[in-house]
DNA sequence: ATTATAATTGACAACGTTACCAATTAGAAC
DNA sequence: GTTCTAATTGGTAACGTTGTCAATTATAAT
């Protein structure tokens, strides 16, 4: 005679995360169903959706992400590679990618590069071992190394920041030449002779290279040629901006106008001059480059052109949501959002 | 008569990725060799690596880190769980963070909460289902449901941003206590008697709560009891300092300080002051928390308690990856770090 | 009632890797 | 030369899930 066991209640181990074999087990279902129950396929009785459901909630089942990847063959990552996040800049577009995909189950797995090429790669190759669902990366200049990583991806690849150059898959930014040239004009309208530009990071985004390029050859189109630069081989900073400037004056005492990389920078120069009794605009103009908000703030407000960082970010989050929800892609590939120049009191 | 077949060279699909067994195919050795090979595992003859090592070169072979982690019960992701990057303290809380992880093969998932409690739990929730071999959140203050999941979490937990409160595995932060009481004293040392603060988020971060309730408490030990509160609904931000300043002015026209939840406010406010014709710190003294670079480059340069923000995360990063590496607990649970006050110009 | 179709449930294998155990070989000790 | 240990390699199963196909049942159409 059989002496019945109770099986499935194995006591045994502390707390084992519970599987869908325990779920199973437990409502007396086979795990497949369990599994379309959680997964919510269609065709499911009323009676096995309130069985195996009330089980999952009894033994606090949660699905196991990793399984269901390497069984799916793709993952609800987002991998987001960017130089840095102590930065004005890519916060605002990383919280704008996160906002548009706060309503799907993708997760951003972030990486940063600290600007350095090599390193991009090292960690693209790293992600691409997680099998992402789509990859965002900063600009459009990738090693050849990177872009052959890039090319045997299947997901949606989107680049963010700028547009002038060759485009992967996607790209969502703003135009560099515009900005350089938006300046240029600006600048050469208000009359100003003797211009200079001031950078930072050794220009290795590139694209701060291009805004320049386009800044001087624009300038020249205008009459009035650049009359120097200083790009400073660290980080932007206020200090760096002072440094520039200093080193600018003190070459060409007579520059009037100074177009910097970035607010940053700018800023900086403005409260150099502020303490070195250098009249803004007067004695010379100041220009930045992406209208951080308190720059809008200050007195005197800065002159520079707004870029919309969140909003592209958020732009390139819907893309790679739509792309993974299989939609067609209707838009262009490239995506141009607007600049702005704000015409501040320092010029 | 059998016709031979030449197999594992399949070439229907057009490029499916490389895995183990093609690695294995193409060296004449075992899949399990071959791993062992990859992953460096102890015991190999030369020939052996030899032989894997250069197939796997020649045919691209990256490691699948899903199945890895299916296997290996545990991945390299972190989860980091902070309520916003368009916010001049988490980014470089994650930058920290970034920075000491970037010599391991961890990866940092990320999770914004918009400062919604509710939200913390299910981001948590989902990022769980992957696994992490560790989590990091802001703040000490969580959701029952939050603290009942991560009690069953097996990995280090890191609380980032303060230290007063139930720590559920370790802490990195500062004081919340120690802030309120700094900016206090200070202001009291100056002689100020009309005292009022200000916050935003309808203090939803706690922290900030803690903050202002040490402020007030020390406030009255000193004598020098709060006169007034203003608490912004919404976002942090240069007007919303501006607004508060204004209307507490409104209501207590003596006030002769104002202490603000962050730098963001108590910046608004200043330019509102240098707007309206109120001196500064003549008629009103200004003092911020955290410490913003660029609030010690203005002139008059904020009074302010400076945060290690960076370090924190630096910190916490550290301490994630000795305990993913099994060293043993050898500091105190509770990592505090200095605050620093800086007298400027407001006060 | 009978056949065809849809709804519902289950079995099995597979995703790519590695833990565990077994087998073989080489080297050391006697 | 024999025995024992260590080094080296391989086989099998399993991690937890889901795609594919098969089986069963209910429903609709004849």
């Amino acid at each position: 005679m059989l002496v019945a066991v109770i099986e499935g209640m194995r006591m045994d181990e502390p707390s084992r995360k519970p599987t869908l074999k325990d779920v199973a087990a437990l409502s007396g279902v086979s795990v497949i169903s369990a599994s379309r129950v959680m997964r919510d396929a269609p065709n499911i009785s009323p009676e096995l959706r309130q069985k195996v459901e009330s089980a999952a909630r009894e033994i606090g089942y949660q699905r196991n992400r990793i399984a269901r990847s390497l069984r799916g063959q793709a993952t609800d990552l987002v991998a987001v590679v960017v130089p840095s996040m102590s930065n004005n800049v890519f916060p605002n577009i990383v919280d704008g990618i996160g906002d548009a995909l706060s309503d799907t189950s993708l997760r951003l797995v972030l990486g940063m590069t600290k600007y350095v090429d090599r390193s991009e790669e090292a960690i693209l190759r790293d992600m691409l071992t997680w099998n992402p669902a789509s990859v965002i990366l900063s600009g459009l200049e990738h090693s050849d190394a990177t872009k052959e990583m890039l090319s045997d991806f299947s997901g949606p690849i989107v680049e963010v920041m700028d547009v002038d150059g060759d485009v992967i898959d996607y790209a969502v930014g703003v135009s560099m030449d515009e900005a350089g040239c938006l300046i240029a004009r600006h600048l050469a309208d208000r009359g100003y002779q003797r211009i200079a530009y001031v950078g930072a990071w050794g220009e290795r985004p590139k694209r701060s290279l291009k805004r320049r390029l386009a800044f001087e050859s624009e300038l020249k189109n205008l009459g009035v040629p650049l009359v120097g630069s200083f790009i400073l081989d660290e980080a932007s900073s206020f200090n760096g901006g002072a440094i520039g400037t200093k080193s600018l004056l003190a070459q060409h005492p007579d520059i009037d106008a100074i177009f910097f990389a970035n607010d940053d920078l700018a800023l900086g120069a403005l409260f150099y001059c502020q303490s070195q009794g250098i009249a803004v605009p007067g004695d010379i103009a100041l220009a930045g480059y992406n209208g951080l908000e308190m720059c809008q703030s200050i007195t005197p407000r800065l002159t520079t052109i707004v870029t919309p960082r969140y909003e592209m970010g958020r732009v390139a989050g819907e893309l790679v949501k739509q792309q993974i929800r299989g939609e067609p892609p209707v838009q262009d590939r490239v995506i141009r959002m607007e600049l702005e120049l704000v015409e501040g009191e320092t010029t």
